[in-house]
DNA sequence: TATTCATTCAACCTTTTGGTTGAATAATAC
DNA sequence: GTATTATTCAACCAAAAGGTTGAATGAATA
């Protein structure tokens, strides 16, 4: 029993995983059966299922079963909380560039690259 | 040692944590000490500072040493990298927007709440 | 009906996460 | 020079994450 885990820490938390950002991605071209969505991926189906599992937990994917099928489709709301909440920091950032002039930041920017 | 974690998953995971997404809210207002951003948090100041290192680490936050004082400010460009892979996907949601028309749509998303 | 197919459930394992406490380090202040 | 302050490091702990394998369930097929 948890508490209170908001949508967003679920929707963050589902797609930090690199396997679920890419069944995300996947699901844009359309529905898919479990076992067609986990071709493509080098672990076991279980594997796979347990990663729709989170997804469907944070809202991100729907399930509509079809006899033994069940077929999988995106659901955009999680991703677009996640684009609102991040989108906040649009005006921090753009702020700093006006502040310092786009080429201070370009630099700043080149050198943060390098030393990660 | 870790194979291959992607600046993406570094950045996901460290904003899954509604803690340190306060401590990125906390840090657009300007730099701030490791002492002085942990106050209004019921933590140890150790977990604080744990949780300063994953942003670190994500490259969400910079430290700049002074003395004994470390001073964090907040970076810009990983919430640019979340902000760019979670907007692909307005096109798809837009899109289904186009295709089943505003109205049902809106009806959809009512479902789609109630039954979270 | 017996078999195969699609999927989940359950148990297990290892690594990571998020927190704690106590000690170490290093700079400042008295 | 001793105490205090700012911060990390290290060890520990419980819970969660991400994978595995094997069994269970339930629908389709031969």
């Amino acid at each position: 029993m948890n508490i209170a885990v908001s949508n967003l820490d679920l929707a963050f938390a589902a797609l930090a995983d690199p396997t679920r950002r890419r069944i995300v991605a996947r699901l844009t071209r359309g529905e898919l059966r479990v076992t067609d969505l986990a071709l493509p991926f080098a672990m076991s189906l279980n594997a796979v299922s347990k990663h729709v599992k989170v997804l469907e937990g944070a809202g991100l994917v729907r399930r509509r079963r079809e006899g033994r099928e069940h077929y999988l489709r995106l659901r955009a709301a999680p991703l677009r909380e996640v684009a609102r909440w991040t989108s906040q920091y649009e005006r921090f950032w753009i702020q700093r560039l006006d502040a310092l002039g786009a080429f201070l930041e370009q630099q700043q920017e080149n050198d943060d690259e390098g030393s990660q």
